[in-house]
DNA sequence: TCTATTTGACCCGGG
DNA sequence: TCCCGGGTCAAATAG
């Protein structure tokens, strides 16, 4: 097996088990893989190269890589939710529509492992070219904003797609090493993923200014639908960083920054439809005017604030949930991983040096694979270490 | 000249 | 009512 260094390894709760045998707050997992960020948050001013780079231009610096790797990062995230579209059954998709209001939160920590080509047909969606280009997650954003919030330690940024009226935002908090400490999608596009051209592709910021150079667009992907992506539901999609080596066998894990590991639920509720709200933006008047307050502008703008509003987060999860790891067999490597204290046992599939699939033994017994149909348990295969989770 | 980013000020909901 | 803090605006700035 030969693994793909600096990836990420999601994987998304799909949905709740709904085995009829099962009684356990089990899950269906799916899973997806995305490069590492590597690039190092700069906050300094204007560094951002906003002349939009030709896709392939890049072979240049190894920053403009790093950029673009986190850029891609992220793209996946939100590709991942378009796979998740396709990959479900009708039944899995509405029960995802219950839930769309809900945020939608990654958490990724990291691991090793290979392919970066990754589960790749899955997510043909994005990438296709192993090579850099860097899709992004297709759509083009305009950074409106970064604060330093609060509780987090990561500055943060916040986007708009930049399609006429489209009112899908999101936030991005990055650590100073580059890890994605979460994203955050709010709204579904209203427009198919903008074409590719070289020209006007409006920053893609993925990140924090700096980086947003060099963006090669990429947009490949098959138009799925996009109208989904934000709608998806989970609240708690769970992502783990493999890292790795070349070609050992094990993989090594390492906690580069020491990660977050919380993994939050947003409270969702998962009624509520996902209407995204308008927004009545009516023309504001100016408001940066002196300090004094004036009244209000009155422009009603609604927010979308409530977490049952479609959105997507991404979140570190620490390598600590990564209990054990090995390879157990010729194209399989399996690995624990301890998510909210869910026991989960992954198996990554490798055919033909890819990785093909990767599937999850919750504590419960209940095996899902991305392709299982709902229902279907597949017999458990035997995690080495089974003895002791 | 144009467009995107930066960044401090402002808005506004919640406590 | 005041304060806090997240989110947004928009002038200034940079490429
Ligand atoms: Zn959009």
């Amino acid at each position: 097996m030969v693994y793909c260094s600096d990836m990420f390894l999601f994987i998304n709760k799909t949905k709740d088990c709904q085995a009829e045998a099962c009684n356990k707050p089990c899950f269906c997992w799916r899973a997806f893989f995305t490069e590492k960020p590597k690039v190092l948050y700069k906050p300094m001013a204007k560094l951002a190269p906003r002349k939009p780079i030709p896709l392939l231009e890049n072979k240049g610096s190894a920053a403009s890589d790093q950029q673009r790797e986190i850029a891609e990062a992220e793209a996946r995230v939100q590709s991942a939710n378009e796979v998740k579209q396709h990959d479900f059954t009708a039944e899995c998709q509405q029960s995802l529509l219950a839930k769309s209001q809900q945020e939608k939160r990654i958490v990724n920590s990291t691991i090793v492992l290979e392919s970066t080509e990754e589960v790749a047909q899955s997510q043909s969606l994005i990438n296709t070219s192993t090579v850099d280009r860097p899709s992004y997650d297709g759509y083009n954003w305009r950074k409106y904003g970064q604060k330093q919030v609060k509780g987090s330690e990561y500055p943060r940024s916040y986007y708009k797609c930049t399609h006429l009226k489209c009112p899908v935002k999101k936030k991005v908090e990055r650590s100073y090493d580059g890890q994605i400490a979460e994203i955050v999608y709010r709204g579904e596009h209203n427009h198919p993923k903008p074409q590719p051209s070289k020209r006007n592709q409006p920053a893609i910021c993925s990140d924090t200014s700096k980086e947003t150079n060099k963006s090669a667009w990429s947009n490949q992907h098959p138009q799925t639908s996009e109208a989904y992506i934000c709608r998806t539901e989970n609240q708690n999609d769970v992502g783990l960083t493999i890292y790795s080596a070349s070609s050992s066998k094990v993989p090594c894990f390492y906690d580069p920054i020491g990660m977050h590991s919380s993994v939050r639920n947003p409270g969702d509720s998962a009624e509520g439809n996902k209407r995204l709200e308008a927004t009545c933006v009516e023309p504001k008047i100016k408001r940066r005017k002196i300090a004094g307050q004036s009244n209000g502008a009155e422009g009603c703008e609604g927010k979308f604030i409530s977490q049952n509003r479609d959105s997507q987060t991404l979140i570190p999860l620490t390598v600590k949930q990564i209990t054990e790891a090995f390879q157990s067999s010729d194209n399989k490597t399996n690995f624990l991983v301890d998510v909210n204290n869910v026991k989960l046992v992954g198996i990554l599939f490798n055919i033909a040096e890819r990785i093909t699939d990767i599937s999850f033994v919750v504590d419960d017994g209940c095996f899902r694979s991305r392709e299982s149909p709902e229902g279907e348990i597949p017999p458990v295969p035997e995690a080495p270490w089974s003895g002791g989770m």
